[in-house]
DNA sequence: GTGCGAACCTAACGAGTGTTCAGTAATAGA
DNA sequence: TCTATTACTGAACACTCGTTAGGTTCGCAC
């Protein structure tokens, strides 16, 4: 239907934009540039999209919704803290891993956003940073980590580590997303374990 | 004498560059916001610098040459590979909070330096990342580390948690930033040991 | 074959970009 | 007192920016 056609083009357009914004970052990209990447003239992009900040809104609350979901299955799970805590590093880097771009806008990116659309988003990171806080501060009171370990501190190295992955990860590396979750979890939480 | 005033002024000039690259990202920040942070007119701040490159030139490369500096002395220590790494870590740290806006710009904005600057740039900085890669290595050979860790993964968690300090780190914090890298260093190096 | 909507076009808008240029006021050294 | 230098200015240049208006083409549904 038309509707389909529709979001599909403008997905086209989105993916496209995405790719841009991480190359060249979203204040130094134009809407020109970004036409000729898929062909066309700037005006015609805006019978798929209303603006520019549109798809830089839509790339990163949807990125945002991601990690949300996989911490949301994670805090379901019984078991020990640093398990939680490992699983939630996996299903972090898996969510980046299947989007790298998207990804890598989300987060250098966001801060173009404008209100009150960029307070929305550092609400939403505010809060998925303190979920994953909760699980150190389990760990921490059960006595599986270092009780003295700054917990800003120990939750910010953590999200560096992971939020720095776009950076460098070379998807087509022999490395899989899985066994990288599964090896960064393991350096990271075992600085953090007693 | 008149190079020095000039010097102190184009010093000004770069120092609220910095500021405001750090805030807004370079792209986005305009030679006229930059004149009205100083309470001058666009025109006149060509009085001190060439171009707008220049400044983020100036800045990228200064930081540059610090870490150099700071990995330099480190090198020349003798000792196991675990507390060179750390030292390394807690160099790397302190030129970092020596001046945390010019890290952020240094960290964010190199992009944006043109050809042959930017080639330049990333010469220097693998050249960094070898010699701590080399460290680690050392570490690996003569027993201290682990010998089944992916050394690009450990390299880079390690400058991924370092890089994003700039992002969080609040310099009215009560953690000063010696005792701040002292942290991170056994949280980071804690990981990789046998 | 008529109507419709998706996809695209050309042309243009007002605003903002980095930078240059000629000129001015102030200050310090001879 | 004259001179040179420093710091700055307003005006302007040649672009580029995101976006809009109005219109064309094409393929599908009835």
């Amino acid at each position: 239907m038309d509707s389909v056609i529709n979001l599909s083009r403008k997905e086209q357009v989105i993916r496209k934009a995405a790719e841009l914004f991480r190359e060249k970052g979203y204040a130094a990209s134009s809407m020109r540039d970004l036409a000729q990447k898929l062909g066309i003239e700037a005006a015609s992009l805006y019978s798929h999209i209303k603006s520019k900040e549109e798809i830089l809104h839509q790339l990163c609350f949807d990125m945002a919704a991601e990690f949300r979901k996989s911490l949301d299955a994670v805090e379901k799970q019984k078991g020990p803290a640093s398990e939680k805590l490992k699983n939630g590093i996996i299903g972090h880097i898996q969510v980046m891993a299947k989007d790298l771009t998207a990804s890598a806008v989300f987060m250098n990116e966001h801060r173009h956003l404008s209100q009150p659309h960029l307070r929305d988003f550092l609400l939403l990171r505010i809060n998925y940073i303190n979920r994953f806080k909760a699980i150190i501060d389990e760990g921490v009171k059960n006595g599986e980590f270092k009780e003295h370990i700054d917990r800003k501190l120990a939750v910010m190295t953590l999200f560096s580590s992971l939020n720095w992955m776009p950076m460098w990860y070379d998807p087509n590396s022999t490395i899989v997303p899985t066994s990288l979750g599964q090896q960064l979890a393991d350096m990271l939480v075992t600085g953090l374990r007693k």
